[in-house]
RNA sequence: GGGGGUGCGCCGAAGUCGGAGAGUCGGGGCAGACUGUAAAUCUGUUGCUUUCAGCUGAAUAGGUUCGAAUCCUAUCACCCCCA
């Protein structure tokens, strides 16, 4: 495919996302809260009739991020994952097929193939290898999930991870090869890593452009509001991310309008809530400057009101990017967010 | 009233038996980072100025000395003991 501006390639896919009446109903974040979006259009597809007890999908993810995130306590080999424990040395050991038993028993309606997460930047080679035994490890995967079935009397699914760095033909073999697998969704890895926005932009149109636009496209571990708003442009439809929760304890906060650090001084006496447009009452009620109390006093309150906050942001922002897709006026609206949700207050 | 001790950066410690300080450690303050969660974490900065450098600075005022945060005198403040 041309590799043109992302404004262009955007712009272009943009058209046939709004065409695809299926993405007006899966766009989400998974997690809990973002995930049942997700979950309905699995069960269009045909998967996921039952998911679990509680009526509220659960997605895990299966260890893979962990080989990357943990890199310098573990050891990779064909077999699988050693990991030295950071809280007594005590070694253990992870392979694809413990990866689906484990995830078999916390009883995830979304399970995640066990792939390894090259860091970024990595040389062709080691992110030909690297994918390569992802490929190899997703094939044990669905092996071993296939011959096993759900402890809990409903169903699971397994979706494979799309690797291959920032390497145009990697990411197209890989994003081939997983598709060949025939999953019920799919997910993209190895993105948010450290690489420029524009790369994770380009990489992900491009593997859009080859998943199957029928199945959810899961993008992993992505991301600010504005990475969001441009990834479900290129077609994905479900993310998941740190960045509400962990921003939220360090005392960023996202908005509408902007973001802000609530232990900036500018708070100290600020008594307006802290963000009056929030669908969160928590939001609503409390006001910045006692936030940045709680913040600069290190009480745990502050780490959940600024969770809420954020996580009811984030929720609240697919869910209107659903509503204008609906409407047939994402992109113009898109636009629009990206620069507001861009801001510093 | 008598005796002893201590005084430097926003705070607390450390250091001082004359020899390089805008200078140690911790905290606080100010700001930044954080993207499939090991980490309530990490980084920068925190006298002034015209900032590749310069200036002022060890309670206050003097003194001794080539040289004083360090030694001496007085004053002030605080702490402890005695009355």
């Amino acid at each position: 495919m041309p590799v043109g501006t992302a404004g262009t390639v955007k712009a272009v896919h943009q058209r046939e996302l709004e065409q695809d009446v299926r993405a007006q109903i899966i766009l989400g974040n998974t997690y809990h809260l973002y995930l049942r979006p997700g979950i309905e259009i699995l069960q269009q597809a045909g998967g996921l009739h039952r998911f679990n007890g509680w009526n509220k999908p659960i997605l895990t993810d299966s260890g893979g991020y962990q080989v990357y995130s943990l890199s310098h306590r573990r050891k990779i080999k064909e077999e699988g994952v050693t990991f030295a424990s950071h809280i007594d040395g005590s070694k253990h050991f992870f392979s694809p097929e413990r990866a689906m038993d484990i995830q078999r028993i916390i009883g995830a309606d979304i399970i995640m193939a066990f792939d390894e997460c090259p860091p970024y930047p990595s040389d062709y080679r080691y992110a030909k290898n690297s994918m390569e035994l992802t490929h190899r490890w997703l094939k044990r995967c669905c092996d071993h999930f296939d011959q096993t079935s759900g402890l809990y009397g409903y169903e699971q699914t397994l979706f494979p991870i799309v690797q291959g760095s920032t390497y145009d033909d990697l990411r197209k073999a890989s994003a081939e090869a997983i598709a060949g697998f025939e999953r019920q969704g799919n997910a993209i890895g190895g993105l948010s890593v450290g690489e420029p926005a524009e790369e994770m932009y380009r990489v992900t149109d491009m593997v859009c452009q080859i998943l199957p636009k029928d199945k959810p496209r899961y993008l992993m571990g992505v991301g600010t509001p504005a990475n969001i708003l441009e990834c479900i442009a290129l077609g994905i439809d479900l993310f998941d991310c740190v960045l509400p929760t962990r921003n939220a304890r360090h005392g960023t906060l996202y908005t509408a309008d902007g973001v802000m650090n609530m232990k900036n001084a500018k708070w100290k006496n600020d008594f307006s809530p802290i963000d009056e447009d929030s669908p969160c009452p928590t939001s609503r009620f409390y006001s910045k400057a006692y936030l940045r109390h709680l913040l600069h006093s290190e009480e745990i309150l502050a780490a959940q009101i600024a969770s809420l906050h954020n996580l009811s942001f984030f929720l609240w922002l697919v869910g209107e990017a659903r509503k204008h897709i609906a409407a047939g006026d994402f992109t113009v609206w898109k636009n629009e967010m990206v620069e507001r949700v861009g801001r510093r207050l």
